[in-house]
DNA sequence: CGTGGTTTTGATAATAGTCAACACGAGTGG
DNA sequence: CCACTCGTGTTGACTATTATCAAAACCACG
């Protein structure tokens, strides 16, 4: 019972990419499951995401969640505010994690190339929480659903001549929660663009798109 | 023509609230309607507002719009990403900003105090954001209006005997704008409120929280 | 007093939600 | 190896919420 407590099986590699080593801990992993820290806890590290995918959520006290992020690799984790977290956050597939001290970033005495890498990656968080605003605000559900596979399509997708495939990881639950609709309409709408031949959805994980100019105008309105 | 610059019309105050005086500048009054920055821009002042209102907008190619974010006093606008700013600002009342140097958050060598007071302000911005999310992702019209009015009842009211009352300065596009309904929706809830006896509407800008209780229960998906 | 912009209300339509059934697939145990 | 089951995904029928379009009321200002 209890069981999603953080799972570290191993560390996974030993190469920090900053000086301050001080700062900065053993490469952690985490299982498919896993949490990372819960809103409310204290923040003692910051997670820098090498490989898998995290999942940043809040709920409210009747049971609607929201997705705030994922945490593709590249992507850091776990930003305090009035030095706790405010979200939940858990691993959606087995993850490579490298952990950053709190205090690389608030006060960053001895590091300051860290402290400096952390500050502009907060700051390119308020940016992209901008543009998630609008889509939350502003936007329709295809246009919703078209943006979001164009950014993971863009993140990380692979060209294979014309189209462009990537890994979809996470639930439809997910994707809904983080659109702010419902899972059918997610699926609803997933289905209509594969009938319209904008994309193709070769298994419930993998998507294609088959005509990325198509998804694209779908993404910001054009019919 | 080319009217919405920033429109100064003299100094308000002199005392800089941070020791290091050369990151300050001059506080700034800008007149209502008057605008800070644009998408776009190089950012070399971030604003703290002293008085006034401001608001931080996004918008998209076919002229729908999100309202980021209002900045009342105490607020700080104008966080860089990549040196850019992401939203427009302007001013909806007479405002008087401090305006602070970028560098000041950036670099900060030499006001730690300020860089400090800055990065926790942004850390803080994170924060409210994700709040926001939820509101626009997962809460129907009555809810993000009640939670809109509670949370100005909680910021600017003033308390006369039971109720609560303060001002609304912004148009009701605004605050459409910044819940992702339409102005419509804003209306008939106003009203709706209104009707239940929850709020009164003293006159167009001015709103009187007669049930706090109540209104907090709307807020949070309590019928 | 008009005039223009904003707010409010009403009637109707469209989008997305809800509830329910069914399909699919992975994993389990007979 | 084959049901069986459970969780997830998909589809359908219907409903509810909110958007849209239009008209009227209100207000501020010249």
């Amino acid at each position: 019972m209890y069981v999603t407590l953080p799972t570290e099986f191993s560390n996974c590699e030993t190469t920090p990419t900053f000086a301050e080593m001080r700062h900065i801990g053993q490469d952690t992993r985490v299982r498919a499951g896993g949490s990372l820290f819960f809103e409310g806890d204290e923040v003692e590290w910051l997670y820098q995401v090498k490989s898998g995918l995290l999942r940043v959520t809040r709920m409210l006290e009747d049971g609607r969640r929201q997705v705030i992020a994922f945490g593709f690799p590249g992507d850091i984790v776990g930003f305090p505010s009035n030095g706790l977290h405010n979200t939940d956050c858990d691993a959606l597939v087995d993850s490579c994690l490298q952990p950053i001290r709190r205090s690389a970033l608030e006060s960053g005495e001895g590091a300051p190339e860290l402290h400096q890498h952390l500050l502009q990656a907060a700051l390119r968080e308020i940016s992209a929480m901008q543009d998630h605003f609008m889509m939350l605000g502003r936007k329709s559900a295809v246009e919703k659903v078209a943006s979001f596979l164009g950014v993971l399509a863009q993140r990380v997708g692979k060209k294979i001549d014309g189209s462009i495939q990537f890994e979809l990881p996470m639930q439809r639950t997910d994707v809904a929660d983080f659109l702010g609709v419902t899972t059918e309409t997610v699926c609803r709408t997933l289905t209509q663009l594969r009938k319209s031949g904008v994309i193709s959805i070769e298994n419930i994980h993998t998507i294609k798109i088959l005509r990325p100019d198509a998804l694209l105008a779908l993404s910001e309105g054009g019919d």
